[in-house]
DNA sequence: GCGCATTAGTTGAAATTGCAACTAATTTAG
DNA sequence: CTAAATTAGTTGCAATTTCAACTAATGCGC
């Protein structure tokens, strides 16, 4: 188009919020994706299930769903993959046949407690840029805002 | 597994920076994208496309990509799209032939001018939770994690 | 108890994405 | 100038993701 009506309105993409908050965080996955992918041929997913195990064993697939925010049917296959591998143990409940009980396996604690010295380093290098004070506001404003961005409604 | 060997490595995925930061992401892109669908039938990667159309009429399809760092084969099947649609026009450079000169069409700017005010209005919904100082530090805090991100090698 | 609504999890199929191969144009080295 | 290397952009195809449909089990109202 002609130049003699632009200027009017604008958007600033490398200055516009959300934007770069997605930049940001597709630059740091990548970053760890990779690794995990390189180190130990798992995807985010799957370590994020097996993150979430560590931390609650014995959790349905949909409780990994909701704390994770992944969708259950990628859960649902992630799990899979991880079963064949024997990194996690599923049985059903039974209180409730339809829930299964999900555990890291032997082997899966095994991995497990490799990757989580590795991901607190990966974390601490990347807040190497930032003080300690620094480091609290911006956990601080995250928590902030996801609280905020989870009631918002465009 | 038994429980007995324990908490002895533990990660805690709700306060991972890595993991939060993807997550407040991943909901705001979410959210945005879904009101770009809705409201306007665009992704947003084509939005993004048009938002640095806005900005930077006559880029190539690469430049596009660096700026947005979305793939060059998103980018060349969402330029596609927007093609189809006569939302942007598309004329190959004069002085290098494999380069193309792209910019919003008329209609392209009239659909933009209605999508930066919502953009901005979308920005400062998300940001209300915080002052002005915050959204300051917000900023800033993001920039640099952003550009020791870049350099970062795990 | 019986029937309807809800929930956990799986799966098929379409849509999207990512990667690598490819074409065509340009640049660079000799 | 010529040949090899690089670059812009497109495309095919495999992998991944999404969405909805589906099964099986449970809860709820009456």
């Amino acid at each position: 188009m002609s130049d003699n009506n632009k200027q009017t309105v604008l958007l600033t993409l490398e200055r516009y919020l959300p934007y770069r908050l997605s930049i940001l965080s597709n630059k740091v996955s990548t970053l760890v994706a990779q690794s995990y992918k390189d180190k130990f041929a798992l995807s985010i997913t799957e370590w994020r299930i097996m993150a979430v195990l560590g931390e609650y064993p014995g959790v349905s697939a949909d409780e990994i769903s909701l704390k994770t925010q992944i969708e259950k049917s990628l859960i649902s296959r992630a799990i899979g993959q991880l079963l064949k591998r024997n990194l996690i143990d599923r049985q059903t409940s039974k209180e409730d046949k339809r829930r299964s009980e999900i555990s890291l396996s032997e082997t899966g604690y095994l991995v497990y407690s490799e990757i989580v010295p590795l991901s607190y380093e990966y974390e601490k290098q990347l807040l190497a840029c930032l003080n300690e004070e620094e480091q609290n506001q911006l956990s601080d404003l995250i928590d902030r805002l996801y609280a905020h961005a989870d009631h918002l409604k465009f």
